[in-house]
DNA sequence: GTATATCGGATCGTATACGATTTGCGTCTG
DNA sequence: CAGACGCAAATCGTATACGATCCGATATAC
């Protein structure tokens, strides 16, 4: 399970917008490094967390062809990919369609599984805590924060991603790649639902972070371990309306 | 064949209740067929689970091809979705591979994981334990005493196969599928592991599972907890003699 | 007017053909 | 003798064609 991670990070820099409105167009030839087929998955990701596919919603491959202009193949090698990672589901002689939305019992799942790892993590993080972390985080925060204030309604995509970014950078200060892996991938996930019901989800959030901030700055392991569990439970609170 | 006793290797999507082929009626109602791709699938992860295509080996899809008699698209698809899984990886122009094998690190983690779930999930189980539950767990447990006993050496295969099964068991009876599915995956992946480097896995084990279930059967959590907890260190030792 | 049956469009599944790139081996040259 | 260049085989990437199956609409019968 290495791959969601790495897909992670790319779809975190790459940043929605990818214009593939002209293939052969233009005087710059296309660099094939990485074959059509990632650039198919890459596109059908991202119109994944975008939303611009709800989940449950139906995918045609023949639609993909003439969206995207390119052949069969490609296409069908990038829903296998999306499979694997459970993003899309096939059935057969019918095709692929989005996976459908988060059931309440698997978001209770999600924050019990969450309320396993990532606290812990987080006082591993504590322990791990060095100058260069520290800053790279104090710029994601302050990156949501500026985010918040000016245009947030318009872009809380944006905002998760950085949410995402933040927490995800933790767990890679907290060391363990298989765990930081794991909960990317399951993000993935929970990052459509989040973009369905995200109500305000936002001020809260930027202080709980910095909480966790000052206590990770400390190398407060306690501190910043009782900081996670709380940030995550009142995360949890905060999405529970989705269900009322 | 056709179907592994234990199912692993499914998606840990966030849609899960995948209905492949899921029509049990009580007649030979035809069902349809799963489509060459599944097929393609079973076969590649069987090869992969029973090393019968090594980490790190380079997988032709047209080997494929000639081998299994199908054309290149199904094949395609099952790659691309084992790609998905993490158990086989792709570069662009040079075709598939399986998996390259587990390191220290990544071994490491993996116990560390296990560690931070599965003993608190044996504590769980514990406390809703039913008749129900521990018979099929005995049964299983006797169903590897008894392959023990007699051609062990011959099927260790068999013997990892029910090993997965009995802690999948306990993670089923915890009751969070999202935790019970991420770890059937991660076993997958050290399955191919543990097959390379057997060694004598096997009476400890059992006699560990033992006192598992004793506590299992009493309802004792905070018993249950601490048998797994040893179980897995134990477990770990007994391995990490494969980086020595 | 409703329900059933049949027909047609659409989509998926499969197979084959063609072009692009890598890689390994042989040969030539310094 | 060693290294580099180049050619050929193998393999991947891409595109297109054909058959099987499913969904929806229309027409007809009751």
């Amino acid at each position: 399970m290495s791959a969601p991670a790495v897909t992670m990070g790319e779809s975190l820099s790459a940043g929605g917008a990818n214009s593939r409105s002209g293939l052969h167009g233009g005087g710059m030839a296309i660099q094939r490094h990485k074959g059509l087929a990632d650039d198919v998955y890459e596109a059908v990701f991202n119109k994944l967390m975008t939303l611009d596919i709800a989940p449950g919603t139906r995918i045609t491959v023949d639609g993909l062809v003439r969206e995207l202009e390119v052949s069969h193949t490609p296409i069908r090698e990038a829903l296998g990919r999306l499979e694997g990672e459970g993003l899309v589901v096939k059935t057969h002689l019918v095709g692929y369609s989005a996976a459908p939305q988060i059931t309440r019992r698997r978001f209770d799942e999600l924050y019990e599984f969450r309320l396993l790892l990532e606290p812990e993590a987080a006082r591993r993080a504590a322990l791990r805590m060095g100058e260069e972390h520290l800053g790279k985080l104090r710029k994601t925060a302050a990156s949501m924060a500026t985010l918040s204030n000016s245009r947030m309604r318009q872009s809380y995509s944006g905002f998760a991603r950085l949410d995402a970014h933040f927490h995800d950078q933790i767990m890679e200060i907290a060391g363990n790649t298989l765990i930081r892996d794991t909960l990317a991938h399951l993000h993935t996930h929970f990052h459509i639902f989040r973009l369905m019901y995200h109500a305000r989800i936002t001020e809260e959030a930027l202080s709980e972070h910095e909480t966790l901030l000052v206590a990770l700055a400390a190398g407060d392991e306690v501190g910043a371990e009782r900081a996670m569990r709380a940030h995550i439970e009142r995360s949890r609170e905060r999405l529970l309306v989705a269900f009322a």
